[in-house]
DNA sequence: CGTTCACTGGGCAGGATGTCCAGTGACCTG
DNA sequence: CAGGTCACTGGACATCCTGCCCAGTGAACG
């Protein structure tokens, strides 16, 4: 579950050039290929890697608007909300918070005009009680991982692998 | 800029079986091997493919706890706090949004416990004026782009491959 | 009509992959 | 302490893919 310094450096080295192979993170890594593709394989298979999908720009897709909603659903409704919403592409994600009958959820539009018609196709809903949204100007932390897979991989393990990263 | 529907495929092959190679790619598309390499080549210098990182899931990592903060800050501050809260390996994601002074960013910690230990730290800064946040329980829809990019395939252009999809 | 562009289909050398194997050292356990 | 387990090494092999090149075709456009 937990990773060391190694597997660490196995992520890092694939967020930097995904497209690398096991061979040369082997030759990266300073171990033998098949230590290297044992090492991937577990951190698959034990989930810490989900995989590689690709990362999709929604703005390149000509959605550059975000914005996240905060919705406020009536009790008992919360599945058939959670079940509309996944039918929205422009929903991006959604989360259920602390707040009885809230939610968070990402949205994407056109443009700002067009999040009038999302917001609207989101919020036309019965279970809804109340919706606020955020629009979002920008972006000074884009998802990341690689900060916290640093601190896990130094926090967990003893050693793990005795030089330092490449 | 706008996608078509081989490009359209191409993602969504990439999305279902990433480490698929451009060869087979090309074979399950029906279209010749350089075909399928220019529109993916094409695809990631327009940006709408930014990579290929892998995708790590916090929880794996020992973060299974996920919370999104609202911060109001005070004028002035916004370059101070956004450089603050980037030195924070805990902070995944943050945005800047209407509402003068307002951000939004996605935490993780180990524990609620620790969650608090984490927002003491995001918040123990000058310019953060206050501060709510939103302990996430459930993930309905885990962050998606699968739908809008079939939206977008089939939106814009006119054809761009005769077959349906694979 | 000539040019440009995207696509096809083919070929080639180099390299990577998947898959074996034997040997070694660390660690745990009876 | 002996035996077993486990992770890792280093090497081997056939197969497959990659990057690169090329000639030819058909459609769109000026």
């Amino acid at each position: 579950m937990a990773i060391d310094r190694l597997d660490g450096r196995i992520i890092l080295l694939l967020a930097r050039e995904p497209r690398i192979g096991v061979l040369e993170m082997s030759r990266r890594l300073g171990v033998a290929r098949g230590t290297a593709q044992a090492r991937l394989d577990r951190l698959q298979s034990n989930g810490v890697i989900r995989g590689f999908g690709p990362q999709v720009d929604p703005a390149a897709l000509g959605y550059p608007v975000t914005a996240f909603a905060t919705l406020e659903i009536r009790q008992g409704q919360g599945a058939d909300v959670r079940a509309h919403l996944a039918t929205v592409p422009e929903v991006l994600e959604l989360h259920t918070t602390t707040g009885s009958g809230d939610m968070l959820c990402r949205l994407v539009a056109r443009s700002n005009a067009d999040l009038q018609r999302v917001i609207d196709r989101v919020v036309g809903f019965d279970g809804i009680v109340r919706a606020a949204t955020a629009i979002v100007m920008e972006n000074p932390v884009p998802l990341r991982i690689i900060p916290l897979v640093e601190q896990a991989a130094l926090l967990e393990p003893p050693g793990g692998d005795p030089d330092g990263p490449d």
